[in-house]
DNA sequence: TTGAAAGCGCTAACAA
DNA sequence: TTGTTAGCGCTTTCAA
């Protein structure tokens, strides 16, 4: 096993003060006028031997870790995963490294996520939180820590957030229902009272209430698995026979009632059913039909995230306002939202 | 900002040592033989104030950091992103953080994050490896530290290693679509020379050649977007017309085959052509028709790894043999390979 | 312009 | 059975 170089080995060499080596490896050679020569000489050698300095010290000595806490939903959804795949490219672009973990949406996992991330020194956290963890997010601010909220609000921590604009979103979807000719339009989400879940049924009810249509919504608990989710939505459809169209509220409960749907068409979607879902999926495209989407602007949220965590993390930064930021969604129209052939 | 408790504070409070209060954080109190009183007194203390030791600082001394550092070529394939999550848990359990980064298969990108990695101090590796990065992975090895290799293995790096039959899983994927009556069975992969590519290859070839039957292989350049995949894709197809079979190499490829063949035949998959993919996906039970797949033991293979890395990282445990673990496949038959109708 | 030395918070060898 | 103390490797104040 190679030893492991020391700055005082680099400082031995050159026959100068461990002080001198560090100052030159910070970049305060000029700062702290150490001779072009010097600081020359020094960088030659470390760069030679591959010298590099102990983290662990440089952050028990510092405070700082260069490191982001990353806490998403669910990392092996396409879209957290999307935009974690993203926010870590720039990240480590700028030095930073990322951990990440998923929530699961629950309190419990969350708040001993926080506490680990806590006790690693991350120097900054990217949550996108669950209900319950009020309190422990507002000491982290407290605290002083950046902390950057992405994909929903909670009521009660008050801090810079990434949002969609998923109210527009769901009415737009809706809308375009509407116009494709569907009269009776469910809506199928969770029962969790998410912000952004919130927002989505919002606008579906706007969309509706101003053409006075009624609602029909269907809210699987967020803790079934994917077959009990299945038989909720299956059951759903048996009950409200009524039903020519659908709008899923998320790209998971559509991939799920697609498959419900095929349990009563086994031939595919029928004809007559129109199917969009919020939030956009790789398959959807690939599906029979193709289905209509509303699609987030993942590239957009992880962008305006890292932004604005490194605009927090950097010291010379003065605290800024708590400042939310809401993104468009984009309507995808597929085929799955063809124009309804009324029978007069 | 609350002030971070020190285990001196803690010692102060109760009038004892720091050593006697380290001794019994770390769980040495009978091997030190504290008194069962104090020990007691130390941890209701320590619980109740609710103070966390520094793990910099515990980490800095003890050189250990209870990180392991999971690299695999892209965190958002689903197949990848199954396994970190099995593994993550596991280590979690035991009291172990994971790092995750993707390599993209890039070596020099690779051995950037495994010098992250040894910057970090992770105790343990594990690693995909992508072909180039041989040495820096042996130097690992030679420093000491545990490494195991998942799903490849690479000339040249002799250490713990998880992968699947991937020879086998291709020839019964092969041998199956010879059953149902295909005669010209084409393979879909990549240029790339990753050892299980290869194994899927020579599984492929093997089963063709029992029954003498003529390979056609194509190889996507690995570099290609999914555009430029799919153009490849549906040349081959448009070239050689007499396919009525192919198996996908991956389920990432199978994706943007069926898009291709879909290109052809707007209806669907024809009814003629059989289709099998190495590696299942989600959306393969969703598809019209359900796609036959070569599935990977995603769970077993998280539980071999993460048990390896743990039996390693325990000093207890004398350095073993690299052994590898070798795992089946299990075909799973749907609809896309039904027996082919023969014209006499 | 450079160097000596005091910590960051913890572990563990050694002493008592 | 418990306490004293020397580091782990680095940054940075203060002195020269």
């Amino acid at each position: 096993m190679k030893k492991k170089l020391l700055i005082s080995d680099i400082a031995k060499q050159l026959n100068v003060s461990i002080t001198t080596v560090s100052f030159i490896l910070n970049g305060k050679a000029k700062e702290k006028r150490i001779s072009d020569d010097l600081t020359e000489r020094v960088q030659k050698l470390v760069e030679e031997v591959g010298y590099r300095p102990n983290q662990l010290a440089q952050s028990l000595r510092t405070g700082k870790t260069r490191t982001i806490g990353l806490m998403v939903e669910d990392i092996s959804n396409p879209f957290f995963a999307n935009i974690a795949r993203l926010i870590e490219e720039r990240a480590y672009q700028e030095g930073y490294k990322i951990v990440y973990c998923s929530t699961e949406d629950d309190s419990d996992r969350t708040k001993e996520l926080i506490s680990m991330f806590r006790d690693m020194h991350v120097d900054g956290y990217i949550i996108t939180p669950p209900q319950g963890v009020e309190e422990d997010v507002e000491k982290l601010i407290k605290d002083g820590f950046p902390v950057v909220l992405v994909d929903r609000q909670v009521a009660g921590i008050h801090t810079h957030c990434v949002i969609v604009d998923n109210l527009s979103g769901a009415y737009n979807a809706t809308a375009h229902l509407m116009e494709q000719g569907y009269q009776n339009i469910a809506f199928v989400t969770t029962d969790s009272r998410q912000s952004q879940m919130l927002q989505r049924l919002e606008g579906y009810r706007k969309a509706l209430a101003e053409k006075q249509l009624e609602p029909a919504v269907l809210e699987v608990p967020y803790r079934y698995d994917a077959k009990q989710m299945l038989r909720k939505i299956v059951s759903f459809f048996e009950e409200t026979e009524s039903i020519d169209a659908v709008l899923f509220a998320t790209n998971y409960m559509a991939v799920r009632g697609l498959e419900a749907i095929s349990q009563f068409n086994p031939q595919g979607l029928p004809a007559n059913l129109g199917v969009a879902s919020y939030d956009d999926h790789d398959v959807f495209k690939l599906l029979k039909p193709t289905i209509t989407a509303v699609a987030q602007p993942t590239e957009a949220i992880a962008n305006h995230v890292i932004n604005l965590m490194l605009h927090l993390l950097n010291p010379k930064n003065k605290t800024s306002e708590a400042d939310t930021i809401v993104l468009p969604t984009q309507l995808i129209i597929r085929n799955s939202t063809p124009r309804k052939e009324v029978v007069a």
